[in-house]
DNA sequence: TTACATATGTTAGGGGATCTAACTTTGACA
DNA sequence: TGTCAAAGTTAGATCCCCTAACATATGTAA
């Protein structure tokens, strides 16, 4: 017969509730408990807004109860958004893996997924990227974020018909990185809308991959 | 005899002392010295380590002062906010009023100065773009932003040969803004460096001003 | 099975923040 | 000069973070 930790068996349960809260003493798999309950959190009400406290009501649980499982309130934020960059870097390789290698549109496609992210999950976004890096350092999340980034690289230098990562392909991608960027953060905050822009996205990611791939 | 109300006696003192706090009953311009205080404590620590009482600290009165003034903790960084991009919307005027009209090298100055920016006030822009942007909503700031962008709009359509305002124009621009946009960003969470990369900051403003407003 | 060590909960409380209510001082002006 | 409104103050309600001390459940080894 197959054995279960508690910590097993509070988890499969969960798969079928969806539930946060516990209903026993001991919770079973808090810590993943509290950094959905975070996730949610943060994306109601923005990461500044979000407590501890809070999610802790979600949970079920006592106010103290996190310090078990992490040092305080910025390592809960700090897990939460390695889970989500984590799926982001997910989303990043599915986003390619059907396309042409060494086509521009694998570019496009990587730029697509990029801003559909940061729509989808812009606390997530908001906190790793516009927030204090400072408070965020964890290697870890750096390794996700290199991991990422290599993506795009490995697609640029294929495009330009370059064998590996020189100068000019990774210039390049931060050309197509700080683009891309730029563009989530100002739709996040609507700001083409305001400015009076018919923008056609899809276009525009496609043209800008096209003229930032040209060679002059 | 000229004569002074008491708060233009008390800013006249400060100019020459710089100091925030008041050695009187009544600050004399506690409104300024706190958006002072604020922008000090924001580009210290971050806006969200930023404490009212401890701006109150900063300007010598009680915690309960600024509530005179301004209606909450948001309220106080949003005028703080407001202040920084009216001096943003000045520079961005004054990079490039020497400039030959027409010529791209106003879009690159342009650049320049946006990143400039954020580079040198990086507890505004974080906060005005970075946050939440539903926390900031006030007229004014939309307005100044507007203004701003309206800058780099009409250097656009100067560059493409349009008389106005065109959909290809604010693309472009938006294009652009995008590009310096998430450049700022990356840069100030020195993306850039952790990712490897020896990048020519001055180069790659104008190759991107190049590629962007290239007809085809 | 029982006993123990460890992991993971709980309650209680210090310290600090935001914001309000009620009170006080001061400057401006009739 | 006297009055009123503006702009300070103190006191305190409420919320939050985090720690210390205590309680309970779980896994392991005798």
């Amino acid at each position: 017969m197959v054995k279960h930790t508690q910590k097993q068996r509070a988890a499969l349960g969960k798969e079928h509730t969806g539930a946060l809260r516990k209903d026993r003493y001991h919770h079973g798999d808090l810590r993943e408990c509290l950094i959905e309950a975070t996730r949610r959190l943060v994306e109601d009400k923005g990461a500044d807004r979000f407590s501890v406290s809070e999610a802790c009501r979600l949970a079920g649980v006592s106010t103290a109860a996190p310090y078990k499982h992490f040092r305080d309130r910025n390592d809960m934020l700090v897990a939460m958004v390695i889970a989500g960059m984590m799926r982001h870097r997910e989303r990043m390789f599915a986003a390619i893996k059907d396309l042409p290698s060494g086509s521009p549109l694998r570019i496009k496609a990587l730029g697509q997924e990029y801003v559909d992210f940061a729509l989808k999950e812009p606390g997530v976004f908001r906190l790793k990227f516009g927030g204090y890096t400072d408070r965020l350092t964890d290697p870890e999340l750096e390794e996700i974020g290199r991991a990422t980034f290599d993506i795009v690289l490995r697609e640029v230098a294929a495009c330009l018909g370059e064998a590996d990562i020189t100068t000019v392909v990774r210039q390049r991608g931060f050309m197509l990185w700080s683009f891309v960027h730029g563009l989530s953060f100002l739709l996040n905050d609507q700001k083409l809308s305001e400015m009076g822009g018919e923008i056609d996205l899809d276009f525009m990611l496609g043209d800008v991959a096209e003229r930032v791939l040209r060679d002059h």
